[in-house]
This record gives C-alpha cells, sequence and structure tokens, in this order.
DNA sequence: GAATTTGCCTAATTATATTAGGTACAGTTA
DNA sequence: TAACTGTACCTAATATAATTAGGCAAATTC
C-alpha cells in the first residue's frame, strides 16, 4: 500500500477542520485518523496522545487569531483599532467555532508561554496606548478588554443571546463603543492624550 | 445486598463534587458510579446518557448561581448590585471551578429556556434599571455586563492572568468601576437619572 | 404472607486511547 | 540495479468508557 504521507501538521490541520465541523470536544483520534485515511494507531508516530491532538488545535487557533490580529492592528490606532481587533476576535469565532473552542482549551504554563498567547496580550496592550493609560491601569485595561470580548463572542456563539429580538452586530457595536467610551473618560486617564 | 439508595439528585450532586475536584471535562459516569459505590449501569435507570449527566450538573450550577444572586441583589441597587452580581459569579468560580465550567456546557433551546439561564438575564436586566438606560441599550448593556462578567473570571480561571504581577482582585475592582462608570456616562443614558 | 414493582447486578457490545511488535515501502549506498 | 537501512503504517492486544439486555433480590403494596 502506498503511504499516506501523515506529518503532525497534517493531523493538526485535520483536527482543526473537524473541530470547526462536528465541534472541538468530539475531536477523537480515530475521526481524525479516519479522515486522513490510516489506522488509528499510526497517529501516535507524530503525537503523543489525544491531548496532544487538542494541544495542537489550540495552538494553531491562538496563532492564526494572533496573525490575523496583527493584520488588523495595522495602521490603525484608538477606537478603530479596537473594534478591528475585537472583530477579529468575533470573525474568527464565527469562522471556526470549534478552533475558537480549542483556543480556550487550558494549557500547561509552560507551553502557554510559548503559545501566541502572550502576543494577544501584547497587542491587546499596544492598542491601549492609543489611550493614554498609566499603569497599573494599562493592565487592568487589558484584562477587561480580553475578557469582555472573549465573553461577549463565546456567550453569542454558545447561543445565549438568542432569546432577544435585538440583533447581536448592533449590541457588539453598542459594547464596543461603550468600551471605547469608558476608556477615554476613565479618571486614571492622564490628562491631555 | 444493600441497595444504594441511588437516585437522579444524588447522581447529580456526585458528577458535581468530581467535576469540581477533577474538572468538569473528565466527569465520566463510571467515576461517578464509583464514587456512589455501584456499577456504571445502575446510573442508566435514573439518567438517560453520559450527557445528560453533563446536562443536570450544568443546570444545577445555573441555579445555584441564580440563588446566590437573586440573594447578593437583594437590597442592593446601582454601583452596589452591580459589584454584587459580578461577584457572585467570580466567587461562585472559584470555589466551584467545575460547576462553573459546567454552566458552560451548551444546551439545547428548549432545556436552556427552562433552565434557571433567563433568571440570569433578568436579574442584569433589574440591576441595570438603576443606570436608567432606555431599550434597546439595555439589552446591548445586558449583553455586554453578562460577557464581561463571564470573560473575566474565565480567563482568571483558566490562568491566563498569572504571567502578570498585577493583582486581579485590583483588575477586577477596576473592570468594575469602568463599567459603572461607563453604564452611568453613556450617552444613549437618559437625562436626569 | 403473596404479588408486584423496581433497584442494582452480571454479561455483552461498541468506541476510544494506547502499547508492542511486524512488514513493506523509500531513500541511500555500492 | 541489488542490497541496506530507516521508518511509515499495519495488525494484535489491552484498558477504560458508554450503553443495552436481561436476571435476581429487596422494597412496597395488598
Amino acid at each position: 500500500m502506498a503511504r499516506a504521507g501523515v506529518t503532525s501538521e497534517r493531523v493538526t490541520r485535520a483536527a482543526a477542520e473537524l473541530a470547526d465541523e462536528i465541534g472541538f470536544d468530539r475531536v477523537t483520534g480515530s475521526a481524525v485518523a479516519r479522515r486522513l485515511g490510516v489506522k488509528e494507531p499510526s497517529l501516535y508516530a507524530h503525537i503523543a496522545n489525544a491531548r496532544e491532538l487538542k494541544v495542537r488545535v489550540a495552538l494553531l487557533a491562538l496563532e492564526e487569531m494572533a496573525d490575523q490580529a496583527a493584520a488588523a492592528l495595522a495602521g490603525r490606532a484608538g477606537k478603530d483599532a479596537l473594534v478591528a481587533l475585537a472583530n477579529v476576535y468575533r470573525d474568527y469565532a464565527r469562522r471556526h467555532p470549534g478552533r475558537y473552542a480549542a483556543s480556550r482549551f487550558e494549557l500547561d504554563p509552560e507551553t502557554a508561554a510559548r503559545s501566541a498567547g502572550p502576543r494577544h496580550t501584547e497587542m491587546t496592550r499596544a492598542l491601549l496606548r492609543g489611550y493614554d493609560l498609566p499603569e497599573p491601569d494599562q493592565t487592568d485595561a487589558v484584562r477587561l478588554l480580553g475578557g469582555a470580548f472573549h465573553g461577549y463572542v463565546s456567550l453569542e456563539l454558545s447561543g445565549s443571546f438568542r432569546h432577544t429580538e435585538r440583533s447581536t452586530d448592533a449590541s457588539w457595536a453598542w459594547a464596543l463603543d461603550t468600551l471605547d467610551h469608558a476608556l477615554r473618560t476613565h479618571p486614571a486617564r492622564r490628562a491631555g492624550g
């Protein structure tokens, strides 16, 4: 029989596609193997175990989002940048729900440190320079924005907003307006930004 | 042999305890059966399947949080109420990380409608009356607050904030200050609140 | 105390995760 | 091109989890 040409990259890609199709929590080694046209034990030449499969999808998602965030932020500042970054997360989550769920997979500290996670923090911090917040307020604002973006996207994706008429696009725009306004008029903000 | 006295309530309680101890995603029927001192198939007299086990834990968590939220909101208004509600979620997540994770488990629409989920929306809406926002801004604010609370708590719990020195308690207080400020000074707010 | 219900059991099936060890294909050297 | 070597993928086997079928004994009802 011809060899299938499995690599850890192809395994990861197949797992990511599967996650978007059937949900991250339903991704299994056997499903990935089936999709690649090999038997399940063959995967273990390329990945250590089933957990690593999920970790790899998480790392892929974090990196894809960071790349898109970097592209979206280029040449933007202030509210323009805030809206661009926020929309990267929201759009990514809608386009790739399984990968987005994977990006919330709990990584061990060393893996998390080497992941694209810190890039997200850095980019949010860079964006906030346009709001002229002193430390430690800038750190607090990074956490608020990270939480607000993720929380909104996560609740919208899980259907928590479906019971109400109001368009989720409109609420999203309102939320970003409000966050921008809050950061611009925050008491901690230095005078004369 | 004496009967173990298994009921769906005891199964749910055992699953919830297990979730807090080992993580919601590691809760299995066999682990619950082991904890209850019965064989795994015995569970299926009380629950339909493994998914229902998770759904029941999710419903329990949503209800416990709603009850605590109702108690915390009693007699409070304005920022006081906002902080009280937010802290219910954060404290619950820290005390019961597995149950909190369960509360994010995706329910089918009918189950979600019968769950305590809508109570959370109602309570947030009630809280926002103190901010005097007209519709549809009130709905938008419900979504922003829900997202911000959940997102912050979720990121903090998953360790995303561990890389930075700044106390997460302090950032949390800052975030609540900021949200309160934003809602009080939002352009959409009616004059003379 | 007999009849009935039912709670929990054993046995068996299917799917997933994983290890051990074999075979044949691919690339390298002669 | 034939032999050599590495390794990609396989089969076989084990453990755990989810689930169904069917049986026995304990609890409940009369």
